[in-house]
DNA sequence: CTGAAAGCGCTAACAG
DNA sequence: CTGTTAGCGCTTTCAG
């Protein structure tokens, strides 16, 4: 530190929008720019990107805000969502919210319209709207990620959740089920909803009635997958299959399992959605619902980029991702 | 945006230092407050955050440098980390290096030495030295997490890991275990030698000999814990016992032990460094090494905030966590 | 306690 | 192409 732009100026004998000129890719005669490389090489600099940010106002940096920092599917979307912004040379500034808290949202998009970065992803299910308030008061592009707004026009990349629980859900009918228990998330939650609604839907069209006490809130969280699996084990009617609708449910579910000692897919039939390490670690291996993590990563952070580059040509973007339908062997199939 | 000290000082008919005195706590008088508080509402005024960190030369920011994002304790960990800086005022900039990749790590030291950050978080094993030396140049403090280093005065938090594995493998022995299997992480991670090292030393106080064959590399990697578990059950004589060195390991091992229907404790026993989910959900449930993982984080980021605010009175500060022993059922107690 | 003024490091007109 | 100059928004002496 302590070395600045001036300094490389003196040592290379040129002027100060000289080297400023060459740092930005601008035509600079030859001799100069070999010694202005020199002076750079010679005095270690590297510029100071607040002083860069205070000119141009921009920061190279884009917040995630997220609420659900412990799910585990968040740290694959953080880990290639903060590879792909570096390629652009932006980083990475992770907030979150825990539980979508309110105080901590609005603390939070308080930061990111303090110049805190230059576009901002969310997926703080819950609180979206007020991030996107906010940010758009402030002109920083937001691009929504795992949920779909169609009452403002905003960017949004999600995963068809209700066409994944579909899928799900539909196979277990030709497999044969009609009792068929989903554990479900808050229906603040548009992914959880969405997954209900796919559920929904099988019924509707195979003309099966939902029955109440097969519905069962397990808030996303492990422990209500726990407590789902053992609420269904005492109905007087047990369901033959059961549609758990996210990972960390998922895990408490096949804990509640073991415990009870349930046999699957002979006394249930388990299918998930989200698909990670645990689905291939249990006996039987689950059949699941497989989400294109890498892809909405991806795709956020294209999107967004465009956006903090100016480029709103194809505003807003709505991109839904197919998941993938990953069958093992879970589920009983009944007519055979 | 758009909205300066500037115009606050204005409408509140003050000068501009005198708001910003008012910004950094210093005492204005009472009629001037109130106008200025009243303007900065009406505005709808935040400082900018880049400008103030132009003159302070500080952000606000700390960095997090990892190079093992992939694995689960990590999530836990960053989750920690960013509630605790948000408390004292620093937002968290999350960089993932992925395996340790060189170039990046030198990319992501660049960025952190052109006034990226007040501080830096570090735990990407095998990289971490160079990090410290560039961030020393550049005045920025570093704590290194979940190593020591002893050659050069650093500020280190780490968990006993070496303790913890000595607590496991003597749990094994006074089993009556003496065929040990240890599935081990990579030499050059710390946190894998000294595993490794806890391992050695029951061994060497028990005096049981050390079997080559009982001793395979599972990289810390998913893969690496199948691959071993596989290994080790082609032996000629099989273990009674693995010792499971991480997480990530350890799901691939039990996924290895479900497929050849190996039997735990029975057959095997087994005892894992990390306690996550996993550990209950398989059946027996698993006794293992839990790390104070929050602790870790509060701790790290105590000492780091201290050395931004210049407080240096304790450095450099070695702080050495002990992890807990969780006793539950997969290892079988041969002299019952 | 308050206000005027200098300047953090850099970029972006603008003349030359 | 190069150099001079004027700020970006804020903090911080230094007089008053």
């Amino acid at each position: 530190m302590g070395v600045t732009i001036k300094d490389v100026a003196k040592e290379a004998d040129v002027a100060i929008s000289t080297v400023s000129k060459y740092l930005n890719g601008g035509s600079v005669r030859s001799e100069n720019k070999k010694a202005i490389e020199a002076a750079i090489r010679k005095l270690n600099y590297s510029p100071n990107n607040v002083a860069r940010g205070l000119r141009t106002s921009r920061t190279y940096r884009v917040g995630l805000v997220t609420g659900s920092g412990d799910n585990p599917h968040m740290a694959t979307l953080l880990d290639e969502i903060e590879r792909q912004l570096w390629k652009d040379g932006y980083s990475l500034t992770y907030l979150n919210t825990e539980c979508c808290d309110e105080n901590t949202v609005r603390e939070y998009i308080d930061f990111v319209a303090e110049t805190g970065v230059d576009g901002i992803i969310v997926t703080a299910s819950g609180n979206s709207r007020d991030c996107l308030q906010r940010a758009r008061e402030c002109g920083i592009p937001v691009v929504i990620m795992e949920e779909c707004y169609t009452d403002v026009p905003t960017d949004c990349v999600q995963v068809d959740c209700a066409g994944g629980a579909y899928q799900a859900v539909e196979y277990l009918v030709n497999a044969g089920h009609h009792r068929i228990a989903a554990i479900c998330g808050p229906e603040s939650y548009v992914t959880a909803s969405e997954r209900y609604r796919g559920y929904l839907r099988v019924m509707e069209d195979y003309e099966i009635p939902v029955r109440e006490e097969y519905l069962v809130n397990g808030r996303f969280k492990y422990d209500g997958g726990y407590e789902c699996i053992k609420k269904i084990w005492e109905l007087p009617e047990r369901p033959t299959a059961v549609f758990i609708t996210n990972y960390l449910m998922c895990m408490g579910a096949m804990e509640a399992v073991c415990e009870l000692g349930i046999r699957v897919p002979e006394e249930l039939s388990v299918i998930a959605f989200d698909d990670f390490a645990l689905s291939v670690m249990v006996r039987p291996k689950l059949t699941a619902v497989r989400q294109p993590l890498i892809e909405l990563a991806d795709e956020v952070c294209r999107i967004l980029v465009r956006r903090i580059n100016g480029d709103y040509s194809d505003f807003p973007r709505k991109v839904r991702l197919k998941p993938a339908f990953i069958e093992r062997s879970s589920v009983l199939l009944m007519h055979e």
